[in-house]
DNA sequence: TAGATTGTTAATCGATTAACAATC
DNA sequence: TAGATTGTTAATCGATTAACAATC
């Protein structure tokens, strides 16, 4: 994957909306977009979609605009959606059983194939066809099934530790939904989805208006 | 509140994170932080703690440190965290369930006065003492009661609706979960949580690995 | 005092926006 | 052709990093 060139990390955040975006024109069968359409449907400037386009060859055609179909396809390329990966869930709280029934996320090639946890009551219990098994079995499971990434609905506490059992099981990447910060080694990939922060930003903002 | 020169939202975007890295000095009775201290438990430089810190009058002292204490009410203060905010969540499936059931985000002032879905089956039913209460009772609910935040989880296709909805009943702040672009007028505040597209990054970086 | 560490300015870097010639 | 809209460079803006005098 080296070779090709690094398209910057602000624009690869973007690119999900895009595509979003796409799918639905696409869905709506419009085959041509504008940047200046994207632009104000994305609250962004069509200067920065063309920008963003041109870092990965959009391939847009003047006095035209861009194929919608092409796009597409190009940022699903991009984005490696065709690519599937196992993710497994530990911690079977609430929030881990909502995202284990989270269909959607298999749309986008991310297939939980396990869920764990350490309270006897909850191990065996089934969500969408998954058991819940003993986070002791983990490194059994683990060695029998391949997994790309670790989801954290961990209390709080456990997050840090738990992070690293995991990692040194040789998963090399984490979605975190602790609020803390996990501390990993520098090759391990670390996406946090950090809820309160968020909250605590809406509600800032909601004071400051 | 508008006296108060500006924050950059970048700065406030880090802000619950410092706070949250406080909160843990304090509790373990740590009372001075340097910020070389800080940016490496957060992984950024210690000139932009400093400058961070600056920007709003952290108060730190030369050949000493911060004052965790200090810093930690700081923060509290501009990110508004004794400020109660009254919220309803609309939508009642497995992660509107999760969130009302979470039962942190009131610690930060963020008080769940209400959970509303359009399903029958799930009219009546109790949430740590909240009930579910039919969307169509929504107008008459926030007639008697205030509210400030409305959560969106509910399916994606009937995002846009449901934001056009509560805003017209007069709410200013959506949380929103839904992966959909809610294109609200000026004045109300949005914070996404885009599950998916953190995933996706989270792929995309792991492809790239 | 000497060492540590901030406050604060300046330099750098990167991202966004503007502009317009190219060209469909 | 005339109008639209991109590709692409340049300008601007803002955020991050570096530097070091001030000072605890």
């Amino acid at each position: 994957m080296k070779e090709k060139k690094k398209i910057s990390n602000s624009v690869i955040k973007r690119m999900p909306r895009y595509y979003r975006y796409l799918s639905t024109l696409k869905q709506m069968g419009i085959s041509r977009v504008s940047s200046k359409d994207l632009s104000t449907r994305m609250g962004i400037t069509s200067s920065q979609v063309r920008q963003d386009f041109f870092s990965f060859g959009g391939n847009g055609l003047q006095g035209y605009g861009y194929d919608v179909e092409f796009l597409h396809g190009e940022i699903h390329k991009i984005l490696g959606l065709d690519n599937i990966h196992p993710v497994i869930i530990i911690g079977a709280g609430s929030l881990g059983h909502a995202l284990a029934k989270h269909t959607d996320f298999a749309k986008s090639g991310f297939k939980v194939v396990g869920v764990f946890d350490i309270k006897p009551e909850l191990i065996g219990e089934k969500i969408n066809d998954i058991e819940i098994m003993h986070l002791e079995s983990l490194p059994e499971f683990i060695q029998n099934n391949p997994v790309d990434i670790a989801v954290l609905t961990v209390p709080e506490n456990y997050a840090v530790e738990v992070a690293k059992m995991v990692t040194g099981l040789g998963i090399k990447a984490l979605w975190n939904f602790s609020p803390v910060e996990l501390n990993t080694p520098e090759d391990i990939i670390v996406e946090n989805i950090h809820m309160i922060d968020s909250l605590i930003v809406l509600g800032y903002n909601l004071n400051e208006r």
